[in-house]
DNA sequence: CTGTTAGCGCCTTCAC
DNA sequence: GTGAAGGCGCTAACAG
C-alpha cells in the first residue's frame, strides 16, 4: 500500500480511502490511485484489514454431511439446495463462506472462531441438536438457524411447515374420501413423525376419521421401499392411500404401483413430501406436498446480517404447496 | 495477550511460545501459562497470527453447485461425498474451509485471494474450465484439481477413471457374449462421451465386434428414463444388454425392466456406472460399476498440502470396482 | 480534502 | 529460558 501511495503521489490513508469508496476524497485523486492500484495488481491484505476492524467479514456455514442422493431426509444431512442457496445469498454480499462440518461445530468452537475473530456469525443448516442452539443463544452468539418445522425458538428465523404439509395432504385426502393411509418413511427420518401427526390432523380437520398405518423401511432407496411395499401386500388389505415422506420413499410407492402385481389398483392415490422441484421428478399419478426452499437460504442470510446489525429480525415461515397429479 | 502474560507473571513474547509448544519454554512456565490461558478463555486473535504468519492456514475448496437428488453426474455439478471427504479432511488439519462457489471462482478472484491473504490454496473439485486451471497452473498458484477421467495434467493430482470404467464393463459384457448394447445417459452427462468409448474399448478387447447405441434422455429422473425406455420398446429389437450412466439412469432402467409390458425378458443384463455404494441402492439383478471415491477428498487435500510445502506431489488415480448383480 | 500518527494482536529476532 | 522491541498492513482519529 505504501508502494501504491508513493506512485500515486498520495499518503497511504489516501489510498485506504479511496480503495473503500469514501467520500472523503476527491474524485481525480481517486481515479488516478485507482489506477495505480489496477496497474500494480495490489490487492488489500485481508488479515490486516480485519484485525485493524476487528471483525472477519466472514460467516461460518454449519452444515451436516450433505445429503447423498434421494436422501435429503435422513435426519443430520443437508439439503443441497439450501447449502447453495445460503452460499450464493453470502457470496454476493461479499462474505467470505467458512464451512464448518457439524460435528466441529461445538459451543466451545464456535466461541472460539468468535472469540479468534475467524467468523463473525454462524448459519446452522441442519435442525437437530436444539441444545446446542439454545446454549449459544444465552451466550449471545450470533446466528441464525434453519428448522424443518416451525420452531417458536427466537433464533430459528426461517423455518419449513413440516406439519402444515402433513396437514395440507391429510386435508387432500380426506376430500378424496380415503380412509385407511398407509404412511411409509424411513427409519432414521427426522421429520417423518411432524408430518405423520399434521396428517393427521388435516384428515380430522377434513371431516375424515380414517386410519393412518405406518411401513418404516430401513432401506429408503428406491428400489428397498418399492420392495418392501410388495412384500406387504398381505397385510394391507383395505389401503386407500399411500403417502410416502421424502423423494426416495415416494419414487418406490411409485415403482412398486407400476409392477406387474400391484394389489391396490391405479386408482389409488399416491402423495409424496418433498422440496420443490419434486414433481417433476415423478409420474403424473404423483401428487406432491412440495416445500418453498427457494429463498431459505437468503432469507437466513439476510436475517443473520440483520441480527449483527443489531436489528431484531422476524421469523419467516416458507409456504408448502399441493402439486396434484393425475391418478390414471 | 497481555492480559494473560500479566496473570502468569510472564510476558508476552512467553505466551506465544506456549501456545505455539515452543520447545524453547521450561515445562512449569508452561503449565502455568496454559493455565491462565485456560481459565481466562484466552483466544488468539487468528487475524493478527495471520498477518504475522503471512499466510492464513486456510483452504479454499471451489465447488459446482451441489448435485441434486440423484443427479452428481450432471456436468458441473459436485458430487457431495467428495465434498464431504474434503471438508472432513482440511478440518482435521485445522485448516480453515472457504468454500468458493464455481461462478465466483475466476482467475482474478483466485489470485485476488491469495494475494489478499485469505487462502494459501484451491481444492477445485470439479472438473470442467480446464482453461482457467491451465492459467492458474501457468500462474503459480497453489490448487489440485478432481478430474472424472484419468487427465494428464499436472494440476489433476487426483482422477476418477471413467474411461477404465467403460472399459470394465464392456470387457464384462463381452464376456457374457452380448453383441447389442443399449448405453443411455442424460442430456448434459459429461461422463457420458468417455464412458461409452471405454465401453466400445472394452468389448472389442474382449473379442466382441458388438454394436453400441446410444439413447440419450432429456428428463434423467428415475421416471424420465423409465418412461423413455418404455417408449422405445419397437425400435430396440435385438437389443441384449443395457448400460446406463449414473444411478437415475440405472434405476430408470431397472424399473422399466420391472414393469408390466418389458419385452427384453428377464435375463438381460443392466450394468449401471456410479460411485461407491450405488450397488446397495439397486435391485440384485443390476452389476454396477463403481467409483472408489473414499479417498478422494483426504488424497486431495494431503496433496495439495505437500504442494504448499514445495513438494511435488504424486498424482493418484482411484480404482474401479465391478460388482455383479444376479440377474434373476 | 489530505497527511501524520498511533495502534489493532501477534510472532520473531536479538540480547540477556 | 525469558524479556524487550519492532513490524506485519491496515484504518481511524486528529490536525491541518
Amino acid at each position: 500500500m505504501d508502494d501504491v501511495a508513493r506512485l500515486a503521489g498520495v499518503s497511504k490513508a489516501t489510498v485506504s480511502r479511496a480503495l473503500a469508496h469514501s467520500s472523503l476524497v476527491n474524485k481525480e485523486t481517486r481515479k488516478r490511485v485507482l489506477n495505480v492500484v489496477k496497474r500494480s495488481g495490489y490487492r488489500i491484505n485481508k488479515n490486516a484489514q480485519r484485525l485493524r476492524e476487528r471483525r472477519a467479514n466472514a460467516i461460518a456455514v454449519v452444515t451436516g454431511p450433505v445429503a447423498r442422493a434421494g436422501h435429503e431426509l435422513a435426519a443430520p444431512s443437508t439439503t443441497p439446495a439450501l447449502l447453495s442457496d445460503t452460499v450464493r445469498a453470502l457470496t454476493l454480499r461479499e462474505k467470505a463462506v467458512v464451512l464448518l462440518p457439524a460435528n466441529a461445530a461445538s459451543r466451545q468452537n464456535c466461541q472460539s472462531m468468535l472469540a479468534e475473530k475467524s467468523v463473525d456469525g454462524f448459519v446452522f443448516l441442519q435442525s437437530r441438536d436444539k441444545e446446542l442452539l439454545s446454549n449459544l443463544h444465552a451466550l449471545n452468539v450470533p446466528f441464525v438457524a434453519w428448522d424443518d418445522d416451525q420452531a417458536r425458538e427466537p433464533y430459528c428465523v426461517v423455518t419449513g411447515a413440516a406439519r402444515q404439509a402433513g396437514r395440507l395432504a391429510g386435508q387432500y385426502l380426506a376430500g378424496l374420501g380415503c380412509t385407511t393411509t398407509l404412511f411409509v418413511h424411513a427409519a432414521q427420518d427426522a421429520l417423518a413423525a411432524t408430518r405423520q401427526s399434521g396428517l393427521m390432523a388435516g384428515m380430522e380437520s377434513g371431516g375424515c376419521q380414517g386410519e393412518i398405518r405406518s411401513l418404516v423401511v430401513d432401506d429408503s432407496s428406491p428400489y428397498g421401499v418399492c420392495t418392501a411395499v410388495r412384500e406387504r401386500h398381505q397385510t394391507l388389505v383395505g389401503v386407500d392411500a399411500f403417502v410416502a415422506s421424502g423423494e426416495p420413499c415416494t419414487l418406490g410407492i411409485a415403482w412398486a404401483a407400476d409392477g406387474r402385481d400391484f394389489p391396490f389398483g391405479k386408482q389409488i392415490p399416491i402423495l409424496g413430501f418433498g422440496q420443490f422441484g419434486l414433481s417433476e421428478r415423478m409420474p403424473a399419478r404423483v401428487t406432491a406436498v412440495e416445500q418453498g426452499l427457494a429463498e431459505a437460504g437468503a432469507l437466513l442470510v439476510e436475517k443473520l446480517l440483520a441480527r449483527l446489525e443489531g436489528i431484531d429480525p422476524v421469523p419467516t415461515t416458507l409456504p408448502v404447496y399441493l402439486r396434484r397429479g393425475g391418478m390414471a
